[in-house]
DNA sequence: AAGCCGATCAACCGCAATGTT
DNA sequence: CAACATTGCGGTTGATCGGCT
């Protein structure tokens, strides 16, 4: 048996709504509320299917809804719960009052995405993509040298201990993502209002399907990192590094971005145009 | 001025989940 | 419990606009 249509195609106007059609709907569901969608149009007196209704009403007719620019808070928040709930837009739309999952998965696919991709960040997995920094063969051709040790001796002096130690850290990683994922993961318990430290055993993305552990590597990591690296300066976590900062309101996305590439500080080509590499 | 092109976002489509009979 | 109806969701499309040549 095949689907019954949604609505009768004959005489059911699509496209864009006009303002008359708008108040229709507006002053039918103040005075009834929205009830059932299939027979709302013919109520209301609408040449439209209940689902062009019902999208009408929850993504851009509620009163509810917050239009505008989407502010720095937002997109961190966008960003951080995109890493662990991947392309859950309606979950996520629900942490953020007055948004749509419509105007987020939009906001996303125009703004965020582009702006992760151009700062190294894979929007995927949100994982640093070291093959655009070419971070890892720049680190695979500095730990595979014979004289290591004299070498790192001489390269810290002229690098930031605190990449050299990042580095180390996602270098011996197949997958860095998942430094990164369990890190936001663990920030992500209680989005929004507060932060538990109590691990998330698994976060599914909807782009595969896949189900994929995020173990705490810190800890097993930090006993390579220890042998060959100092420890990290106490203003070093990598929450800061990789996700945007939290601590202030003020500041718009690329004094943010601005925030992490400091710790990129090594070895960019010359003509490297790094505003135009990290910038919206 | 006209055409092209990329960005944006409202709206649509198809499927899955859930509810009802 | 099955069949059907309704609702919710995510991916995609297409109209519109502004900038550029």
């Amino acid at each position: 048996m095949g689907r019954s249509p949604c609505c009768d195609k004959n005489g059911v106007k699509k496209g864009p709504w006009t303002t008359e059609e708008d108040q229709k709907l507006i002053d039918y569901i103040r005075f009834h509320g929205p009830g059932n969608w299939r027979i709302l149009p013919k109520n209301a007196g609408l040449q439209r299917c209940g689902k062009s209704c019902r999208l009408r009403w929850t993504n851009y007719l509620r009163p509810d809804i917050k239009r505008g620019r989407f502010s720095f808070e937002e997109e961190e928040t966008i960003i951080q719960l995109h890493s662990v709930m991947g392309n859950k837009w309606s979950a996520i739309a629900g942490r953020l009052p007055g948004r749509t999952d419509n105007e987020i998965k939009n906001h996303w696919n125009t703004h965020i995405r582009k702006r992760l991709v151009r700062s190294g960040i894979d929007p995927v997995t949100h994982s640093p993509r070291l093959d655009l920094l070419d971070l890892s063969s720049l680190l695979g051709a500095l730990f595979n040298q014979p004289n290591f040790s004299s070498v790192a001796t001489h390269a810290s002096s002229l690098l930031n201990p605190d990449v050299l130690r990042l580095a180390s850290l996602l270098f011996p990683l197949q997958n860095p993502s998942q430094v990164y994922a369990s890190n936001l993961d663990q920030n992500l318990q209680t989005p929004v209002t507060s932060v538990s430290s109590q691990p998330q055993a698994e976060c599914t993305t909807s782009t595969n399907n896949e189900t994929s552990s995020f173990e705490p590597m810190n800890a097993r990591l930090d006993d390579v990192a220890d042998v060959f690296l100092p420890p990290l300066s106490e203003s070093f976590d990598l929450d800061s590094f990789m996700s945007t900062p939290k601590s202030s309101p003020q500041q718009n996305s690329l004094e943010a971005e601005a925030n992490y590439s400091n710790y990129f500080d090594f070895g960019f080509p010359e003509n490297l145009i790094f505003d135009d590499f990290m910038s919206i």
